[in-house]
DNA sequence: CGGGACTCCTGCCAGC
DNA sequence: TGCTGGCAGGAGTCCC
C-alpha cells in the first residue's frame, strides 16, 4: 500500500520521465476520481515543463512552468505506468508499446495520461479510485484544502520525542490510531504505524497520552520517534535499491513488498531475540493491526 | 472539539 | 464451479 517510503519510490521513479519534461497533452479517459478532476485540469497542464516534482506527505507535487501546481494522491490503488519513447522504434510508431497491454489490472483502469514532448507516456491507473488529482495556482498551494491542515513530516528535524510529547499530550486515542492521524505525523499508514509500534515495543492500545509527561519528554516517546523515522527511512532505502525491480519490465511503478516483522503476520512467532510471543491481529477504528503481545506494552 | 464509525471503490480470496 | 461475503485501506465527513 502506498504510504511515504512509497510514494517516494514512486516520486524517484517518475522524475526521470517527469522533471525538466514538457507535457504535450493530457488524455482523461474518466474525471471521477475521489474528487471529479477541475474542468480546466488539462488546460492548466498542457503546454507546461514540470519544473520539479516534491512530495508533502504521502501527496506528489508537479510544480509547473505556467505557475500551477499538479497534485497527485495514489490512494490505495494507484500506479504509475511508464512507457518510454523508444528512439529505435519504427518511425510512425510514436511510443514503443510494452508488455503492459497485456496487465489487464492496471490496463483496465487508467484514468489519466500525460503524453509528455519527449514522446514518454506516463499513464495514471487506479482501480478503486480512492486517488486524487487536482491542479491548481501556486498561490494556493499552502491554503489547499487537502495539504493546509497536514502534520510534520517525519523525515525531517521536527519529529522528535518532544514533539511527540506535546502531540499526545492529553490525547486519549490509542498509539496506533494516533499515528494514522495526519494532522500529526504525516506518511504514516497502517503498515508503518505497526512496525513502529512494534520495533518501540510499545503496545497499539497504548493510550497515547501515557506517553507523555509535563518534563517536555519521555524514553518512550524518544523512542518512538527515532522507530517512525527508522521504520521509514528503511522502507525507502529498500525501495530505492531495487527501483530496477520496482520499475518493471513493462514500466509500471509498483509497491515493493518489503519484509515486514508484524504486518500480516498473525499467527507467527515474533521475531525479537527472546520473545517467545505469537503475533496477533486485532482490529482498531475498522483497520487491523498487528503487534506482539509480549514484548509491545 | 475529540474520537469513532461510516463512506467511497474494486479486486481478490476464503468458504460454502 | 460459481456465487457471496468479507477484507484491504487513505482520508474526508458525519455524528455523538
Amino acid at each position: 500500500m502506498p504510504e511515504l517510503p512509497e510514494v517516494e519510490t514512486v516520486r524517484r521513479g517518475l522524475l526521470p520521465v517527469m522533471e525538466g519534461e514538457q507535457v504535450r497533452r493530457v488524455v482523461l479517459h474518466r474525471r471521477d476520481l475521489r474528487f471529479p478532476l477541475p474542468d480546466d485540469f488539462e488546460a492548466r497542464i498542457e503546454a507546461a515543463t514540470i519544473e520539479s516534482l516534491d512530495r508533502r506527505a504521502k501527496y506528489m507535487l508537479a510544480h509547473l512552468s505556467n505557475g500551477n501546481v499538479l497534485l497527485m494522491h495514489l490512494g490505495m490503488s494507484g500506479r504509475f505506468i511508464i512507457h518510454r519513447h523508444d528512439e529505435t522504434a519504427a518511425a510512425g510508431s510514436f511510443y514503443h508499446r510494452t508488455a503492459s497491454d497485456t496487465t489487464p489490472k492496471a490496463a483496465k483502469h487508467v484514468h489519466v495520461v500525460f503524453e509528455m514532448a519527449s514522446g514518454d507516456i506516463i499513464e495514471y491507473a487506479d482501480h478503486r479510485r480512492f486517488g486524487v488529482m487536482d491542479v491548481f495556482p501556486r498561490a494556493q498551494l499552502s491554503s489547499h484544502k487537502l495539504l493546509e491542515k497536514l502534520g510534520i513530516e517525519p523525515l525531517g528535524n521536527e519529529l522528535s520525542g518532544t514533539f511527540l510529547n506535546e502531540a499526545f499530550r492529553g490525547k486519549k486515542a490509542p498509539l496506533k490510531a494516533a499515528l494514522l492521524d495526519q494532522h500529526i505525523v504525516v506518511g504514516v499508514g497502517n503498515i508503518y504505524a505497526c512496525e513502529a509500534l512494534y520495533r518501540a515495543g510499545l503496545s497499539p492500545r497504548r493510550m497515547s497520552n501515557t506517553i507523555t509527561s509535563r518534563s517536555g519528554t519521555t524514553a518512550r516517546a524518544e523512542r518512538l520517534a527515532d522507530t517512525i523515522r527508522e521504520v521509514l527511512q528503511d522502507a525507502i532505502a529498500a525501495g530505492g535499491s531495487s527501483l530496477r525491480d520496482y520499475v518493471n519490465a513493462d514500466g509500471e511503478l509498483g509497491y515493493f513488498q518489503h519484509a515486514f516483522d508484524v504486518y500480516d503476520r498473525a499467527g507467527e512467532e515474533c521475531r525479537r531475540e527472546g520473545c517467545s510471543g505469537t503475533i496477533g491481529r486485532i482490529v482498531q477504528s475498522g483497520r487491523s493491526t498487528y503487534f506482539c503481545p509480549v514484548c509491545q506494552r
